[in-house]
DNA sequence: CCGAATCCAATTGGATACTG
DNA sequence: CAGTATCCAATTGGATTCGG
């Protein structure tokens, strides 16, 4: 749908059906958003399988419902691996797929810069106090 | 605050404080989001300033409300810029900035990876509706 | 230990009406 | 034309309780 190209303008091509784009765009927002970014973050960190407490433990201020819906997402979108173990008390362990590492690295690259450029955001957010908007945090 | 490496996996440093990563996950999960996206898609590909009319009329499916927002915060973190001509009826431009523009390009790139990886995702969706995961060892 | 279920508060987004 | 204001429906997330 859309090539960036050399000079820093854009060109738009129709390579990808309607459902594809809106796949892409989807995932595209899932793994930028917070909470799944997050715990991509904590899996890739631990560079190997993590339990469910661990996880909640380690990512800060998720609730265990969030972190559930998460994790659910993140497995059936092939990102995160879901490991039951049939013992008592149960044990589950989570764990970045391949996929979701190679994923990961893209969407910190996009981080990286912006981080980079964080002075230029900073300065026009003091420019323009106009809408601090949708923050939660 | 996180650098990946040649190999696919991840470096942690602390070169951001909390405050910095914290606006850098801020604007990375903004810029990814729907409707900012498609706004700024939308601007990039006037290649000039668009009325507010227009930008409602090719985002389809976003309602007034939301675009004024959208634009709003898209003002503040200095991403477009709003040209205000005090007629009667007045006229609002927006446009991108250089900076726009630039973030654009970048998560365009991330976009197109996983458009390319779409096959991936479309797999794992497939396969994944709630099979009860089975035992690695 | 993992997580589903329930209840509830807060946020979001659409539709409509109104203003400079 | 480009919003702001208001009302309302839908979604989201936290806290808590219960169950395999």
């Amino acid at each position: 749908m859309v090539t960036n190209l050399d000079d820093g303008t854009f060109d738009f091509c129709e390579t990808l059906t309607d459902a594809q784009d809106a796949l892409a765009r989807e995932m595209l927002e899932r793994a930028s958003a917070k909470w799944p970014l997050r715990v991509m973050h904590i899996l890739a960190e631990a560079k190997g399988p993590l339990r469910f407490s661990r996880v909640l433990e380690r990512v800060e201020g998720i609730s265990q419902k969030v972190l559930t819906q998460t994790l659910r997402t993140l497995e059936s979108d092939g990102l995160v691996t879901r490991t039951l173990y049939p013992q008592v008390p149960p044990r589950v362990e989570y764990e970045l797929t391949p996929l979701g590492g190679e994923l990961l690295v893209e969407v910190v690259t996009l981080w990286q810069w912006i981080a980079n450029r964080l002075p230029d955001f900073e300065a026009a957010r003091v420019k323009a106090p106009r809408a601090e908007a949708t923050s939660k945090s």
